[in-house]
RNA sequence: GCGGAUGGUUGGGUGGCUGCAGCCUAAAAGCUGAGGAAAGUCCGGACUCCAUGGAAGAUGGUGCCAGCUAACAGCUGGCCAAGGUAACUUGAGGGAAAGCGCCACAGAAAAUAUACCGCCUAAUUAAUUAGGUAAGGGUGAAAAGGUGAGGUAAGAGCUCACCGCUUUUUUGGUAACAAAGAAGGCAUGGCAAGCCCCACCAGGAGCAAGACCUAAUAGGGACUCGUGAGCAUAGCUUGGUUGUUCCAGACAGAGUCCGGGUUGGUCGCUAGAACUUAUUGGUAACAAUAGGUCGAGAUGAAUGGUCACCAAACACAAAGUGUUUACAGGAUCCGGCUUACAAAUCAUCCGCACAA
RNA sequence: CGGGGCGUGGCGCAGCCUGGUAGCGCGACGGUUUUGGGUACCGUAGGUCGUGAGUUCGAAUCUCGCCGCCCCGA
């Protein structure tokens, strides 16, 4: 499966109005494209947020390149295609969390998001 | 041994599996892949554009002297002052007799001087008045040389000795400055990180600079000014030209508004005032010569995950087990400054104590 | 990459240029007025002036370094 960047910032926009999932190491947004331009593109699209909030640029460095890892080896496994995915980065959690709960969180996040959805 | 001073170094290591970015390639394989501060963005340059060059002013900065450097507010060496027993450290360290301003409160007086308590003389019963004086008291952060002696009605650089200060001469030093001599009898309170004066330096903007490609036969529309025109040959007037003015010079087009398209790609982009070793010159900063080396180039932005062994520190402590390993991540590049930093380590020097 | 501003009682701001006493409004607390509350009046407490140094006799104020926050331009 294909797994693309999300480079545009209107389509980080979309994600506050989509629904969330706030686990301990990391909050997941997820919603499905419906524009015209990408409609083409099936591909899995993930994003990662990481603001300034969660301290220096070694910090920063270190929550992205543990997202961008734990959510390849996740979205492999559930990931939904023409789906974006946005990552945000939690204050010294993302850090410190081993990888493996890091991974665990990502995933019942998700499964949170569209069981919800299909529950309503 | 204890306590210090200065300067420097390292900044955990090795390997396996699996991933990322760049180069290379048809593909694979392979190679390379964050720092001493990459940080803060505080200075200085390179580079690019403003066609270019010069001058002035404004504004900003620097400020003992000499040197180094591409340049600097940096560095090196020296001088002076302050601190320290010392090694050594710190210092925006020119000018207050160019001018303006300020010095709260207290105090007589805060800088053209003046006189509260005093001291002395005269008038005088006392009190007071007139005059002399600035030694003493008191105020203050600071009071118009200091100490001692002479002198005097009491005093006073009034006189003398020493110290300080000012002017000047000589000697040493490239210089800052130092030393010695002579003269003056004291004139010049402090603040310039208040305005200011003097000397020196600086054109502006910044890699989102700038150049090219694509969409695209990319350009179009409106207005204003100019290429020139007017007068009467000469000459005069009139355009913009990176923030002001002026001069030289170059240019033939320039400016404003409306509307349309894009938010893409390529270059700039890393071989350089580079790093390193040796020699020579220099007290040193540094420079020269010779040899060797090539060490990231991303653009929602690359180093992650996991396992094993070793190293150091700490805790429990019999082996062993557990925890920790700082500050911190390139964004055009370089030279500095400032700030952050676990732990380890090297060299030189000083003081005290003890031993020989 | 470049430029500018702010930090002062619990909150919002003066004072800084031109150095010497930190003040105003709201709020808090106590009292008076009222049957009670509000209003009004009187009084009281509360500030390392973001932080570290320097200049000065003396720094919220002047200068430098650092920290935090905000804004602007490309």
């Amino acid at each position: 499966m294909d797994i693309q960047t999300i480079k545009k910032r209107r389509d980080f926009l979309k994600g506050n109005n989509a629904p969330y999932a706030a686990m301990p190491s990391v909050v997941v947004q997820s919603y499905i494209r419906t524009d015209e331009v990408v409609k083409t593109d099936e591909s899995v699209m993930m994003g990662i947020t990481c603001s300034k909030k969660v301290g220096n640029a070694v910090k920063r460095n270190r929550a992205k390149r543990r997202l961008r890892e734990a959510g390849k080896i996740v979205l492999k496994e559930i990931g939904i295609k023409k789906t974006n995915y946005i990552f945000i980065a939690r204050k010294d959690a993302t850090i410190k969390v081993k990888f493996t709960d890091l991974c665990s969180d990502i995933e019942t996040g998700i499964k949170k998001i569209y069981g919800q959805e299909k529950g309503k």
